[in-house]
DNA sequence: ATCAGCGCCGGGAAAATTTCACGACGTTGC
DNA sequence: GCAACGTCGTGAAATTTTCCCGGCGCTGAT
């Protein structure tokens, strides 16, 4: 009984590199592929694979979400995401969207094949680079942003990375300038940067902010 | 005669499927592979092939350097990048640099086959994509950082998004805090930007802030 | 040679923002 | 009931940002 597969990544040249690593593994067989997270929702309930690889980082809805859409059609879909963010927090989002493995691109091929055998076994893979950040993380506990945070904070934390001025963050929120400008403060302390800088680039690097690039102008 | 490549990406996994593509093609062979920008460099010189295929995104030196120091030492080098960035900022560097030619990962083997051919021919080979926000940034232009901004600006620039308080800018700048902070109001000035967090976005979309997420904590 | 233009450096003062201390309200859990 | 906490807001002090200014040195044009 061969396991079929559904390939998902945004770059198609990126998947004829899994194909061909995949290929040479007996008892796998690629039946799909999909270049967003939409199509990949589509294509798993249309052809029922035992197992999808996943890119995060795609075009429209991305992995993490895809990931979460599976899960929500099938409780038991296995899921393993394939990804470049050698990054404990995007890992720790997509765990908790349901995915049973994480393996970085750094990896070797045997890597890959080897998560892939295990998840298809019905165990979680995690790549040991990961395994690596995650334990850092804990050690040094760089805040973790999501958790420090209340729930409000967080969604003042999101709107002051994507919206622009206080004063429109409070007017989608519904309370005062002052209000958005306090929790602003307050939350620069609690995850302890001192700059509206440094607090970009702590968002990116947890993957609270995601976007790479798109939208240049 | 056969053309030899060298492959240069960090992703062991993507160099396999760029392979794939490249060998279906008659008259390319690709004679080496290098995971990062220092190591391309070794084997070009080692290797002198007729075309390199360089990723941007790499640990170490970055593709856009290891680029400039192939250049260096061979003025005639046909350099392809081929990188998930569909930015502009990234283009105009990379061929700066001295790319020959500038296709993203999106864009389907063909297009990149093509480039390649294009490429060995002598021409410049641009994806259609890229050519399109090139065009576009033209027309709305936004600012584009490096041209607007004096040489001091520009520095200054670089050193808030890494370093940290404008204190410490103004120390190893040699200069008053003052002067700093003057520095950068008018660096948000001329960039058309309100805040300090519009500004790191600036920077991300046009390839002045390179890191991704490594780093983490 | 003179002068305008510009990059660079910083002072001063007004304006805006950030920060801190504090109070109020509702919820939750012991 | 009450302590603990999240949320919202005020007010006032502290700090930063911004704007306007003058000075210096260089370059290029007249």
């Amino acid at each position: 009984m061969t396991a079929t597969i559904l390939l998902v990544d945004d770059h198609s040249v990126v998947r004829e590199g899994y194909r061909s690593v995949l290929q040479k593994q007996p008892g796998l067989r690629v039946i799909a592929e999909a270049g967003d997270g939409a199509e990949a929702y589509r294509l798993f309930k249309s052809e029922a694979p035992d197992l999808v690889i996943m890119d995060l980082s795609m075009p429209g809805i991305g992995g993490v979400e895809a990931v979460r859409r599976i899960r929500q059609w099938d409780k038991a879909a296995k899921i393993l995401v394939f990804t470049m963010h050698e990054n404990a927090g995007f890992a720790v989002q997509a765990i908790r969207a349901g995915a049973r493995g994480y393996v970085t691109k750094t990896s070797p091929p045997e890597t890959l094949v080897r998560a892939v055998m295990d998840v298809l076994a019905g165990k979680i893979a995690i790549s040991p680079d990961i395994d690596h950040e995650l334990a850092l993380s804990r050690i040094s506990g760089e805040s973790s942003a999501a958790d420090v945070l209340t729930p409000r904070e967080f969604e003042v934390l999101r709107l002051l990375l994507a919206e622009n001025t206080t004063d429109e963050i409070a007017e989608t929120l519904h309370v005062s300038p002052k209000t958005v400008a306090n929790l602003h403060s307050l939350i620069k302390d609690k995850l302890g940067v001192g700059s509206d800088i440094e607090l970009v680039r702590l968002a990116l690097r947890q993957g609270i902010l995601t976007q790479p690039d798109l939208g240049d102008a």
